[in-house]
DNA sequence: AGCCTTATCGTCATGGTGACGAGAAAAGGA
DNA sequence: TCCTTTTCTCGTCACCATGACGATAAGGCT
């Protein structure tokens, strides 16, 4: 049954895939392999479908993209674009959607894109409105890191203080005392948890393993320096 | 020009409209006057018009629902609300809009709405899936007081600091000390500016007028009290 | 004048944070 | 073996923001 009488859309999503490589920020972007705007790169998507919820359509492009579609990691949805020149196709809102994904698949070209790529975040000349759409998840992402323990969800499962560090350097784009960031991450309640095993073999003295706490937002948050 | 082979949806704005009235959080309300749900209470808004950026439509329902459409007061995106049978007429995506408007209006009842009324916020029972979106919103507002001086835009352009910690404590629902917030709202930077003048009239010794600042977060925050 | 009410300013203890020092525990080389 | 390097972990100290108050200012009211 079709509302008659008010404008008709399509209803896509689009994700801003989030993944820390080499102590960098990255953005998994795909080459588009169809028109409008073949062979540039562009956010992952694509069309919901006609009995499929907002949150399912976003869980299965991200499973066709990454090939991951597991626990681990993070999903939330970021914003809705719709200006109505957006899409030379037509009509096309968008919903978008952001994950945190540890540094572990590698990405696999999904249907209609040529290529599938981890690229580091900052660049521009992305298709459509992507541009925007990855600056506001990447905005989204550094705020949310200092009131919710999400940076987790860029490491595998067990991970060492230093590891979680590491992921809030990137994201932040700024260093943070080692010995500081330690004292925070160990002592507020439900950040992490202790396994009780630890790293061995690496440079260094060995780090003990954390896993994920139980807390769903940080009391009190771990704020970022503001500058003046 | 329509995309072919896709599924088709229709696109609505709908809007959680938020003041404070007589010390409490209330809402701006619509009793429907059609099917489906009519007579039932709903968020006021409409769909999407065919050559419509999506803030645009949620401020032409903003204004054709409470009749004020200038400035001041605040309007941000919420989020979207798309399953497949939230709205029985078809498949619908809700695009949710987030106002703050001080206690000025008087609602009117709009085209599609037999009523308009400001009630309080925690009732249940609206249409569609509006409860949630509506507790959504809610918590929404909860935490921009904390991170933003958004709690100027639920005053008229000139307030005392009093009026300002009265939205703080309706939307947190808890009472703060008068002389912490006073300390707290005068000397974050950027949060409220003296406007010279001062009430005059009222009971008790007169307070001083202020202006919203420049600011467009609050450094350092402004935190509510966290349950353990 | 007294009293009530609200606004504004101070004081004090506590706790979180930034800036560091210092020891612990591994690997690797002379 | 001993020393250096590296990284992890624990302490110390000063500062600042905050919660919990007391005290004073400045109006209206009876």
């Amino acid at each position: 049954m079709v509302i008659t009488g008010f404008p008709v859309f399509a209803v896509t999503v689009d994700l801003v895939v989030l993944t820390v490589r080499e102590g960098d920020l990255h953005a998994l972007l795909v080459r588009r392999g169809i028109e409008p705007h073949r062979d540039r790169w562009a956010l992952p998507g694509g069309f919901v479908l006609a009995d499929e919820d907002l949150p399912a359509a976003a869980r299965r492009e991200l499973a066709e993209e990454t090939g991951i579609a597991g626990p681990g990691g993070h999903l939330e949805q970021l914003g809705s674009y719709g200006a109505p020149e957006r899409d030379p196709r037509g009509r096309v809102v968008t919903v978008a959607y952001l994950a945190f994904l540890p540094d572990l698949p590698a990405p696999t070209a999904g249907s209609d894109a040529a290529e599938a790529q981890w690229r580091p975040v900052g660049q521009r000349g992305l298709a459509f409105d992507h541009d925007r759409i990855l600056a506001d998840g990447v905005e989204r992402a550094r705020s949310k890191l200092e009131y919710t323990p999400l940076a987790a969800a860029f490491c595998p499962p067990e991970f060492t203080i230093a590891a979680l560090r590491q992921v809030y350097e990137a994201v932040w784009g700024e260093p943070l005392d080692p010995r500081n960031f330690h004292r925070k991450a160990t002592s507020t309640p439900g950040f992490v948890t202790p396994t009780g095993a630890s790293t061995e073999g690496g440079t260094g003295r060995p780090a003990r393993l954390f896993r994920q706490g139980d807390a769903r937002m940080l009391n009190p948050p771990l704020l970022r320096r503001r500058p003046d």
